[in-house]
DNA sequence: CTACACATGTAAACGGTTACATGATTAT
DNA sequence: ATAATCATGTAACCGTTTACATGTGTAG
């Protein structure tokens, strides 16, 4: 159950609902993981329905009604065991990768396409990220934040989730520049 | 079936046995996708039932037999199939980096050692890939490697693999030193 | 004689993705 | 009218992980 102990440490910072969460999750705000609503709405339910979250009604009358997701005693208990037993480490898996790994047998055109295209998105998240931060540190600065903040996990992530970005749309870009001159070179023969 | 194509990438270079490819799945010497050994025998053999692979049989006297597998025409077909195919976006997905999130409502201290394991860890593969990309450009410089090499695919995939291994190290050290920090602070108070 | 490296698999359980399903309100 | 946003779920499938299973040769 690897989504569970995400889902717990996003609802650390408030009240959310199913479809929040899922926003969250799916434009990468939660930098930390990754999941598609349907499995978000199945989890709550399974959180549920073991103690860890509580779920409270919200009736809406312009808009459907909801159901706001908390953290509860329990749960946090189960975040601090999570958090002590070792994590497994984290490894690149990436369709991308892969196709530059084959790259001097294939086709080389539509991975370079691939290879921009990535780095355009990465360049949206990146800004995404900065924003992000600017609004968790408000006034302060960075350095400050850190070091008197009484809240900086979702800081922390963040950090990394941007520099992830940043070396994803680095490496993106330059092995798309370089596989570009390679083929100009071929052409010329 | 997203670790076909791994294995067909990683098969390029060679033949391999379910064994070796195991090695280097397992170690992250494959620096684009990770698997199990159970995994891969599975994956293989089902590569060969579809004719994308071609195993031959080679008799030991010291060590056991093993079976050497390479990549058909038919697999280097599929191989172009899925290079041409969009690529769906890689994301983070790390334990650890959950446990940092939820860090101001939990025990610092686990955390904190579970980051500078990590960052060992993540140095120790940071060497072997340097030594991988020695090996990989002989005795020319990156860059020419990279102009006029014939087999560039897994230097680059490479490349990115140490990079990211880089900033998981960095982030990892500064984060556990800042929380550090931050314990020692209110240990004073 | 013990541990490690070589060598290959099967089966069950788990977690995540894809496809299916529904329906109201607001903005273009 | 049409598309986007809000809002919540179920079911089938696929891919990965964990546990089980076996056996030889070599180095310490």
């Amino acid at each position: 159950m690897a989504l569970r102990h995400a889902v717990l440490a996003a609802l650390l910072d408030g009240e959310y609902s199913g479809y929040q969460l899922a926003k969250a999750f799916d434009v990468g705000v939660a930098n930390f993981w990754y999941a598609l609503p349907q499995q978000l709405y199945l989890e709550l339910a399974g959180l549920e329905r073991d103690g860890l979250v509580a779920g409270r009604r919200v009736v809406q009358e312009t808009r459907p009604n909801k159901r706001l997701f908390t953290v509860t005693a329990a749960g946090l208990a189960e975040l601090e065991r999570f958090a002590v037993a070792a994590s497994k480490p984290s490894f690149i898996r990436d369709d991308l990768l892969v196709k530059v790994q084959a790259i001097d047998r294939i086709g080389a055109e539509p991975v370079i396409a691939q290879l921009e295209e990535r780095a355009a998105v990465a360049t949206g998240r990146i800004e995404v990220f900065g924003k992000l931060l600017q609004r968790l540190r408000g006034d302060e600065t960075e350095e400050r934040y850190l070091r008197d903040g009484e809240r900086i996990g979702p800081y922390l992530t963040c950090l990394r989730g941007r520099e992830f970005e940043q070396g994803h749309h680095d490496w993106c870009l330059r092995t798309a520049e370089l596989l570009r001159s390679r083929e100009a070179a071929r052409a010329e023969r």
